[in-house]
DNA sequence: CAAAATCCTGCATAAAACCGCAAAAAACAT
DNA sequence: ATGTTTTTTGCGGTTTTATGCAGGATTTTG
């Protein structure tokens, strides 16, 4: 019976972090959590999920609100300043990252700013083939005079617009490109990228396999920092960009590792 | 089974920042909103809107006007008076097709201007999953709060930004939805459906076998014309939207070759 | 100018947030 | 182990917020 109890227990008692990440995960959902709901569900008192969801929008991972919490993905909001702050950074980024395509090149690509900024930058002369699943960065690409796009269909993740699932996994297996150029949210010499969403973790994977040269691009802020999901190691990195030179100091770990830095 | 609860009440109450951003995005959109409009969509009293309208107005959001609210990013006046004609009809004739739309139904679609603003116009509180080719039209439909989406990928059609190709038709072959609504550009008794870009053909063709029913939708003016490349024949649609009354003499041979006319 | 629609203002109410405080649990140190 | 500190959680009471409703004022419309 003390086996019965401890059942219970482990059962009832979910533990602080435990009951946090399952919050973000609904939130990534549903774009949306309720206070009852969350407090019901998970058997707790009201205070504690909103302690929780307090918490969680300090670190910036949700937007509160009266009644429960919103995605911050989901409602473009104050970091847009940041936003422009560092998009002269993602223009350097984007430049440098142009120099590796190449006339008839097979490129797959990752979404996010940094990666719209290189598609906004391609040279009108270019020809080369895009695949990607971010929707925002395949509408960029088919403004291009020339180059080839294609999209990678699935089930659309609304938040951050692009699709994810099996069928588009296994679509990207189908590839071998020349080229894999992911914009990342965390690298780590020991943690390697990771990110944040478990959707979109499963899909770079996927990409990082489906080329020959895999190509990481990330503003500095983000070196040596950490997400909950591993994408991959950060010796399978081939080529690592960011908007500092490649001699700083920051980067001498990953030139290190054998990664070539540019 | 518990999360059924929680889905449920997720999509009987809206907080009141997401019901803010919503109308935002509707004044963005449409450029104008009603009062009425909005709270009769979203369930709530005059009063909260008028709540929620003068709160936006008051940071600039948009323009309060009596009896709704005009975006501020553009107030210059509606010069294309034809254009704003034209949305009206369109706005007819996806206020129709929405009745079609119930909770748990699978809807595969096309794109264009008048699936667009269906897309815009879907009701808040629906449940539904819509597939598309379009990119635009997954955009649109990626904004709603609650339904899923589906990207059909294959390689991109770049001046109609949507996906065509055999990948997309083997797809769209496997789906057998409850729904499939096609804008279409021209309807002839005897010529059926009909359209003028290749790729768009085919893609409509594997979409009319990919649903129990066809809904049409189009502005009367395309009704009794042609174009190069058929779809299919008017006698394969179920159901036909225009923004006449049914009973319109224009419609009549559709009535009598066994057409539902909306 | 009159009727209808829309708005404002105050008020009532229910829900949610906040504030301490104390008990329970966990972590830590001895 | 055992006692101490820290963290976490729940509870009661209070304050704030959100929303609907009723009326009278105001605007639009024909």
């Amino acid at each position: 019976m003390q086996d019965f109890a401890l059942f219970w227990r482990n059962r009832l008692l979910m533990l602080k972090k435990e009951r946090q990440t399952y919050i973000l995960h609904q939130v990534n959902l549903h774009n949306k959590v309720l206070c009852t709901d969350l407090s019901q569900h998970m058997k707790v008192s009201d205070d504690t999920i909103r302690r929780d969801l307090n918490e969680l929008a300090q670190e910036g991972r949700l937007i509160k609100v009266h009644g429960g919490a919103l995605s911050s993905s989901f409602h473009s909001t104050p970091s847009d300043l940041e936003e422009i702050y560092s998009y002269d950074k993602k223009k350097i980024i984007a430049q440098k990252a142009l120099r590796l395509i190449k006339n008839g090149m097979f490129v797959i690509t990752s979404g996010g700013t940094t990666i719209l900024e290189l598609a906004r930058s391609l040279p009108p002369d270019l020809q080369a083939t895009f695949v990607s699943c971010s929707i925002p960065a395949v509408l960029e690409y088919a403004n291009h005079p020339q180059c080839d796009v294609i999209m990678i269909g699935d089930k659309v993740s609304k938040n951050s617009k692009f699709t994810a699932g099996s069928e588009a996994i296994t679509k990207i297996r189908e590839i071998k490109a020349d080229l894999c150029i992911l914009g990342i949210n965390a690298l780590d010499i020991h943690h390697g990228i990771s990110d944040n969403d478990w959707d979109v973790v499963q899909v770079k994977k996927a990409m990082t396999g489906a080329a020959q040269k895999l190509v990481c691009l990330t503003i500095s802020e983000k070196i040596n920092t950490q997400q909950p999901i591993q994408v991959c190691e950060a010796c399978d990195i081939d080529i690592l960009i960011t908007e500092l030179p490649p001699e700083s100091d920051l980067l001498l770990p990953y030139k290190e590792a054998g990664i070539q830095v540019l």
